[in-house]
DNA sequence: ATAGTTACCTATCAGTAGATAGGCAAGTGG
DNA sequence: CCACTTGCCTATCTACTGATAGGTAACTAT
């Protein structure tokens, strides 16, 4: 039923995620999935209404995992371990985050979907923060959790940029290293 | 003798970093100094060329405001705070690294652009791994100076693509206590 | 049966992109 | 004085962008 629709949304955030919120188009994403340009347009009237549905989708997919891995009974660095590794499946497919991505190219964005590119950011960090304070005896830092939180997002955010562009890994891994010594 | 040429070299630096590469235009660059765009194609025959001369002059000034605070006699921790100052001064005119912004559209510049990208991130790095190895009794952290220096620069830039999309300086803030925590 | 909805289509639009051809005035060097 | 270069111009090109109008066949609910 809404086959064409979803396989939209699918092709379109690989797009973005490879070459921008900008480097997508109508045309070439019909193309992509075998319909025309206008096609698109009847399921999203406005290229702001695609990008309204692929960050909601985006946030709800990675809402979903970290649900998943913050009902595991493992410990803090796990958890932590496991926030890390959804970062890394990124890497690996030589992508930024879709909302990481979008923040670079936030002045073209309306109103509507900066805040939800906001509320992406805010999410997780706040997921973080949120298991912290579920297991505090196992941090191992005295930095308050919420600072810990927007260093290591952002960091993991950066890490994905940088690497991208130098062709490998290596800041992502050293993230990855930094933060995981500071719990127990 | 060069006025327009480093007008319109300077005009556009200050657009990518806003509005990305792909957000310069050859006719909103002309237009902002008052000249045709066919101009800008007489000084930049393929928008590459301008590219290029961005990168490298983006990269040349920040050399030597490094090279500037390197030679000062004094610590470590202020050395790495006034690397850090930089990248507060960029987020407090609301943009991005210039080389940041240009990382989230590697895919659309040629190999000679992405090259010198790569050697941006990969100077500045190899400057905080110098100024560590200069004075090493003044590091506090047992990680590898290239493994800090990774996690450092990948962190900032982070932390101003976030910054300016939550509307505030959190991260960036979040980042430099953390680092500067590291050194004595 | 029929009215309405869904999901596409063809055709087209105005706007903008980067890029090129060719001209023109001012300055420069032999 | 003349050839050449510099730095801009006008005019134009093709390609592509998001967006709209209007049509059509298939499905759906009354």
């Amino acid at each position: 039923m809404n086959d064409n629709r979803s396989r939209l949304t699918k092709a379109a955030q690989e797009i973005v995620q490879r070459n921008g919120f900008k480097g997508l188009s109508f045309r070439t994403l019909a193309n992509e999935i075998g319909i025309k340009s206008s096609s698109v347009h009847y399921h999203f009237p406005e290229k702001s209404d695609l990008a309204q549905e692929l960050i909601e989708q985006y946030s709800e997919h990675l809402a979903l995992e970290l649900d998943e891995i913050a009902a595991k009974p493992i410990s803090l660095k796990r958890k932590i371990s496991s926030f890390i590794k959804i970062f890394e499946m990124v890497a690996k497919a030589d992508n930024l985050c879709l909302c990481g991505m979008m923040a670079a190219e936030v002045g073209e964005l309306n109103q509507s979907n900066q805040q939800y590119l906001r509320d992406f950011f805010l999410m997780l960090e706040r997921w973080i923060v949120v298991q912290i304070e579920a297991q505090p005896d196992e941090l191992k830092t005295q930095m308050a959790p919420s600072q810990l939180a927007k260093t290591m997002l952002s960091g993991l955010e950066g890490a994905l940029l940088v690497d991208r562009v130098v062709g490998n890994h290596q800041r992502l891994n050293a993230q990855k290293e930094l933060y995981l010594a500071l719990f127990k």
